[in-house]
DNA sequence: CACCCTTGTTGACGATGTCAACACCCTCTT
DNA sequence: AAGAGGGTGTTGACATCGTCAACAAGGGTG
């Protein structure tokens, strides 16, 4: 076999538990993640993952990390578009894509924050993972800054507040605490709208 | 025997549940909480708690809703006070407080929200009392718009955008998702500011 | 060709949620 | 006052889960 490395008996089974682990989680909760399950999904025995992660938390902590890569990537998608969005149009399109990315993956964002076994480990790969997504934030927020679209300061800690927004929106959307009626749609753009309205600079 | 209804062998088991979980999830976190424990810490058999709950999820239920009636509770407490905060000051506090009580009760208040299992079987319970913390929400953001301090509109879209602003930071400071070197209190203030200032009314 | 580490398997153990069968005790009826 | 009945708690048992220890296989390296 000329595999990658890694590619034993299974090939390249590390890879494959991450991605099985992901979809099993979109498919049936987190409930229905369990290691003899997904041994079985591959083929291979309850124990076979304990060869590349040491215990269940890691491999979660492995698709969490995957996640936050994934969720990074979509954001970041539009960046490379057109800079002719000079007003805080695109900031907004970014917090209306990083609730739909919510959306569209509940059990796997849920994954990314809500697990609480995760974030009592203090994983630094989850911390970095997150960590990455913050400081393009950052940066996207320190343009406009100097565009004088939002108001000057810290953008670390404005990145926090346009974060929160998104990540509490979102959660609230996929923990179903918002009445089904609404138009969600609007809900997102209203919610955007409001957050950059009050990171405005109005001194100008 | 002359307790309460209910008070029978234990006297009122039921209640007594509900605080020995609910303490037990501040202690040692959600995987401390296990039937046989809780029956332990009351004297009580692993299997007594059936007798009152059909289920393990149901009892966690209960405990989330007591949550939810204290935090509304603490958010309408600041309500009887002085009216002289006329301006939006009052609901900047109200979502202050909402983070704090998060702060102060992180293991709880992430069972009230994060618990995929809750949400799932859509307990009725749960979203009422969910449903009345919203409702108050509603009402002291309709009185503002009257008073021309916050924009006209839908008050049930704006309140879901205050919910989601104070539910996302009292989120990510939870799960650790914040730099510990940022000031807490600062950043809820900021939070709170730019929120408020996104819905203000900007007509007149 | 023989060695050895990596990878995967099987058996077993303790813990957990939950059910069924049983025991207790209060209250109400006659 | 005696007995019946249901609410309440206990014990035994079971399936499932995460995890470890002992073992087997399989391919690259000397």
């Amino acid at each position: 076999m000329d595999g990658k490395p890694g590619a034993y008996h299974h090939g390249d089974l590390r890879t494959a538990l991450i991605e099985a682990a992901a979809a099993m989680i979109s498919e049936g909760g987190a409930a229905s993640v369990t290691m003899r399950a997904i041994g079985g999904r591959l083929g291979v025995s309850r124990a076979a993952p304990y060869r590349h992660f040491p215990d269940k938390t890691s491999l979660l902590v492995a698709v969490a990390v995957e996640g936050f890569k994934r969720l990074n990537r979509r954001l970041g998608a539009g960046d490379t578009g057109v800079p002719p969005q000079s007003s805080v149009e695109r900031l907004r399109r970014m917090g209306e894509e990083y609730v739909r990315f919510a959306l569209e993956h509940p059990a796997h964002y849920r994954l990314m924050y809500g697990k609480e076994a995760l974030a009592r480990q203090d994983q630094p790969e989850l911390r970095e993972a997150a960590g990455a997504l913050l400081e393009n934030l950052v940066q996207v927020i320190r343009v406009h800054q100097q565009q004088g679209e939002i108001e000057r300061g810290d953008p670390r800690a404005q990145a926090y507040v346009a974060w929160s927004a998104v990540h509490g929106l979102a959660s609230l959307l996929i923990e179903r605490q918002i009445d089904p009626s609404v138009d969600v749609n609007e809900l997102i753009q209203q919610s955007t709208r409001t957050l950059l309205d009050g990171m405005r600079d109005r001194s100008s």
